[in-house]
DNA sequence: TTGTACGCGTTATCAA
DNA sequence: TTGATAACGCGTACAA
């Protein structure tokens, strides 16, 4: 690998001018310019991003945090926010967290001492203290760790709301919920929403909502219990796409046809909700939109010290597809 | 932030003396080392890794290519990559290439900038002469780029004769198969694996190979077109899981029960198989073990120089579920 | 318009 | 057993 100072010996220049040239940084005669470029061209000369960090503290390098990469909401999350930091020249680091506070403090640490410029985090556990001591820009994606770091949300509350709704006016007079975990942010607003559309109806059962802990087998399972115990059911809102999918399995074991018996609608928008038979209706988040979002947000963060917190909801929106399309499939 | 010349001075010691204590070189007192400890300890103290990185000219990074982190198939595999790499106290960056030979460039070129140790890459385009200049250990997933470059791959052509061989046992007569992009490795494979077991037959018919372009709605929509022109096909092999599910879905579009009228296997083994109405039956890649085994091999190359290529190809195994399980479902 | 020289934070060599 | 110092490659005051 060639250095700066190689190309300004065979340019015959000082290598603050093949600086200059490089950062079209301060005056530099034309000429001399254009033997730098050729230096640089021959000797196939590339700066040394390492140096350029320990030099100025920053080394273009953004981290996204996530539980696992594994579930299915994150990849298009991960591929929205390498889109914009590559466009901007950046490097993206993943790391999975397990939601697993020590791992979590232990990739701060690591990132922190890489100069990492900042981080998009979405986690359930990291709490407003764990991050005080971090010196750049933080974006935290799917739920608010504290008023001081910018964050990207949906509406999960109205989202759920308009997803019951949805179901009313397409005939359902029995609704149950499959939910999420307690614990989860999201998980408990998608509840409220469906409780705050549902709980006043004369039919509403609190057995009408089971936990499915976000899980496929355990949402077939506790489907499996629901459609059996409560045959009246004619339809299901899961908290997600794929306890959703749990769901048209369970179905499928009862002998409940879906959308004919049964209609089924999930949340999150995941690209495998459109690979299942029948197709799965959703509320769907904008997934790439989120990721597109957080990371122009932390660009500008990390390139204006004084940015402010930026607080970001986005709008759910429902896909209609065949599980709650009667004639369809 | 704290550097090492601030121990150094606490600690009443020279900035060599506090580098030893870090990195257990050399000889030290015991009792200069508590005090040198202590100094660590009370300005929290952690060493700069791009200093670091830049008098080593390693950064202790190594990246991950593949076509596009959507593609269920790579989240199992980058996971398994970053626990590894992470165990090692690496960091672990995510490159999205879209199989585009520019971008590819782009990201080799950054990357060497920023010192990369590593690459592991998964690309259906690049070829061994763009990774000449690389300077650093490479693994290339899923084919083989070059005999100099180490590989891990799987036996797609036999897995392929297992998969329709076990058609076959389960009773299947007429067996088609829907088929990935030609110039793709292992599609090109997996055809063969089933033309190898077919082609013989009495009842083979060219037209049982259409191309699913392993694509959900291309794959659906030949499997219509196979299933309504050809009637007595009552088994199907698709080239992955993402056009089995639409096979999946095109079989419940024309009223084909799955599996009694209709059995269908995918292969890749990706998680989203167990999701599907029917569940389905796949010949499974060791995804996870495909990643990790890439990743040692990584981690070995970077700290031997002279190591040698290796080249593993591991071994795909049947998954059965409900799509070809009778009285399943 | 250009060059000199220092500093970024480490590690390793050499001498003491 | 410890310390002074050069080097890694770059960017930028400051001087010329």
């Amino acid at each position: 690998m060639a250095t700066i100072r190689d190309v300004a010996e065979l340019a015959k220049v000082s290598t603050a001018t093949v600086s200059r040239v490089i950062n079209s940084n301060g005056y530099v005669n034309d000429g001399t310019k254009k033997r730098v470029k050729e230096a640089i061209e021959q000797l196939n000369y590339l700066p040394n991003d390492v140096a350029r960090s320990l030099f100025k503290g920053q080394s273009k390098m953004i981290a996204l945090f996530v539980p696992d990469i594994t579930n299915p909401f994150f990849p298009e999350l991960a591929r929205a926010i390498e889109d914009v930091t590559n466009r901007h020249d950046y490097t993206f680091v993943l790391c999975n967290t397990d939601n697993d506070i020590d791992k979590q403090m232990d990739y701060l640490n690591a990132l922190q001492q890489k100069s990492a410029d900042g981080f998009i985090i979405v986690s359930s556990s990291l709490r407003e203290e764990d991050l005080q001591h971090i010196q750049v820009p933080i974006v935290a994606l799917d739920r608010i760790i504290s008023p001081d770091i910018s964050s990207v949300t949906v509406n999960n509350r109205s989202g759920s709301v308009q997803a019951v709704q949805y179901l009313k006016s397409i005939g359902c007079t029995r609704i149950a919920h499959i939910a999420g975990p307690e614990h989860v942010d999201n998980a408990a607003l998608r509840l409220r929403g469906y409780l705050d559309e549902v709980k006043h109806e004369d039919w509403f059962n609190s057995d009408y909502v089971v936990s499915g802990a976000y899980n496929f087998d355990v949402a077939r399972e506790a489907a499996i219990k629901l459609l059996t115990n409560y045959p009246e059911i004619n339809g299901i809102f899961a908290g997600n796409d794929l306890m959703g999918a749990g769901v048209l399995n369970a179905a499928a074991s009862v002998g409940k046809k879906v959308p004919d018996d049964l209609a089924v609608a999930g949340f999150d928008g995941i690209a495998i909700g459109g690979t299942l038979t029948p197709t799965l209706t959703t509320m769907a988040q904008p997934i790439y939109d989120i990721g597109a979002k957080a990371a122009e947000i932390l660009m500008t963060q990390i390139q204006s010290a004084e940015y402010g917190v930026a607080a970001e909801e986005l709008t759910v929106r429902l896909i209609e597809r065949q599980s709650t399309l009667k004639g369809g499939v």
